[in-house]
DNA sequence: ATATACAATGAAATCGGTATCAAAAAATTT
DNA sequence: AAATTTTTTGATACCGATTTCATTGTATAT
């Protein structure tokens, strides 16, 4: 009924420019897009009417034609962990340098999310990709073949030829755990990521091969696979704290789940470092507020986002970008020492 | 050179599957579009020769005719500030459930690049937009004006007439500084967020109508402020706590400011509570670990998201949105008590 | 003065959909 | 069987930019 008011500005479009400048449209496009040719005379008029009237160019409009958005889609997990977070700032921080503008999706390790958004982004012309895939994808494999741009954030996946960039989640989760053997500690815990994600398994892996290396054999009852989430972390901590033969140090393996293996503790009442020797991988910005502070490994995370993005408009607008489009970038986490681990244990019970 | 391997796959169009299914374009569109008119022959075959060749509609094209774009755009200062975060998340939750997708911007607070975004985002046509405004401005009245469905997120702005959804951020300071005032402490130092910032405005407020509703004179030396960021809090805390006459209590503006100010006073090894008490505003996850635990107001952040964006699709989809566009909503903040500010004390220095 | 090159311009095609419209085909009524 | 209604269909205009092309006008060379 009272549907009077509804557009109450109507949109000012190319050829009204024209009409109002008493040119052509074709020469309004000219004489803004700064391309042909036009007289001295006739560009400064339009501009001058173009700003008089509020011309702002329609980018649906201009990337139909042109086949180029200015977008490029941004997937990953999940934008509250930490790291992610950092990450997307990084991104957006370059992306908007450029002009660039950003789609962000969540995922939660949902493959068929996960594939959602790879056709929503596709279908919407994003001229390129960031995405930290929870695995293999048919669709994404297409959307490579298919000459998309793709950055492949933080988690390697097999049979992709597009350019990868990770941190060595092996050497820094290695360099944590052989940290803890170091100062004395035999049985160490880990709580990892969920189990298909490839990160998760390089960290375990760092875990795995510095007991490897320090003739420690591995013992099923001291691993523990959390979701990445804080409350899952928790529970499974306190599980850990139940074994008859007790850890004396733990690794977990990103921030939330620090986050929860720490309320565990403290619920149960059990003293860092003397107690356990805590280490995570993730470097969270309260860590140094903790008493003892926490040791951690720590991500360069929003480098990784602004590299990424780089990397990727590199690839957006270089034309021979097909030559070294397989390229493989790691980035060094690094182990930071606080207190949380405490100083070299006397005699390693057992 | 080597410019052979461009597009490998050409676009599918609606017209291909038209010409491989032996109908018109219309005919597809039809099928597809689920309106007007197929026998139910011409629909299957259309749906099966459009799955068969992988055709998958291209939203420019289509919004280029609809004039909607499925998009909404989010302009915050920094997505890297939890609180912001958290709305984020929520945001993209319910955008995501209803097809919509999400096109973020970090102002940091910079007029200027939030006047960039609102053009960029304009001439993308977004459906809708949820902002946190750092201030007024012309662009953003402008685009108000046009019938673009807005929501007004965490901060009013005055003299704009849309949906606002905030914390009721003047009463949560003044619980926060009251639970300080009824322990007994008399000096209470406060950590204010960016001066011109709405929220700065309303917390500041609050603390200053807790003081003066328990008879205590507003003494400007325990009145600080920062950026919302950690360095400057950091800095700003240690000024406060040179002043001659030191002050007993501190109330702090948000998370990241938090972060600063317990780093400062680590540094200065002050113990919490018994040297100072500590109130933030925003409640970390990290808050219950730190010792004692920390005592916060605690906000809603994801759910502000989700109605937020659930306000904003209802906008968007009702037809007669003009009818109570200009509603103001308000979320309750609450304040936590765990360690931070200890007991009563006995008898305030004076 | 004439030929040639080049700058300036507008008309029209295009991008890939959606929406309108009139024609054709099928179903129903008389 | 003819008239009428309804369903199905393809042609076409349109969204608002970019881009090609042919045309006109101006400058330079011969």
């Amino acid at each position: 009924m009272i549907q009077e008011i509804k557009k109450i500005k109507k949109k000012v479009r190319l050829e009204d420019v024209g009409t109002e400048a008493g040119v052509s449209k074709s020469a309004v496009a000219r004489a803004l897009g700064n391309y042909g040719s036009v007289s001295e005379e006739v560009r400064k008029r339009v501009l001058d009417t173009a700003k008089k009237i509020g011309y702002e160019p329609d980018q649906i409009a201009r990337s139909l034609k042109t086949k180029s958005t200015n977008t490029i889609g941004v997937i990953i997990s999940d934008i509250t962990t930490c790291f992610f977070t950092s990450v997307v700032r990084g991104i957006a921080d370059v992306a908007s340098q450029s002009g660039y503008d950003l789609v962000l999706c969540n995922t939660d390790e949902d493959p068929e999310k996960e594939n959602k958004f790879l056709r929503v982004l596709a279908s919407r012309n994003i001229d390129g990709l960031i995405i930290s895939a929870s695995g293999k994808n048919t669709y994404l494999k297409k959307l490579v073949r298919a000459g998309l741009p793709i950055i492949l954030l933080d988690r390697r996946v097999e049979g992709l030829e597009t350019t990868q960039l990770a941190v060595d989640n092996e050497g820094g989760a290695y360099e944590a755990v052989t940290h803890l053997i170091t100062l004395g500690h035999r049985r160490v815990g880990i709580i990892n990521g969920l189990a298909n994600i490839q990160t998760t398994v390089e960290r375990f892996n760092g875990y795995k091969k510095a007991l490897q290396d320090n003739h420690i054999r591995l013992d099923p009852q001291l691993i523990k696979y959390g979701d990445f989430k804080m409350a899952k972390a928790k529970e499974v901590t306190k599980e850990l704290l139940d074994i008859k033969n007790p850890l004396s140090a733990l690794f977990i393996s990103n921030e939330a789940m620090i986050t929860g293996a720490l309320l565990a503790l403290r619920e149960r009442n059990i003293n860092i470092p003397e107690q356990i020797a805590i280490v995570g991988f993730d470097d969270p910005v309260w860590g140094p507020l903790l008493d003892p502070p926490l040791t951690a490994v720590s991500q360069p995370a929003y480098p990784m986002g602004t590299m990424a993005c780089q990397t990727l408009l590199q690839k957006i607008n270089e034309p021979g970008r097909e030559r070294r489009s397989f390229e493989e970038l790691v980035l060094k986490p690094k182990l930071i020492v606080r207190g949380s681990c405490g100083k070299k244990i006397s005699l390693p019970e057992n």
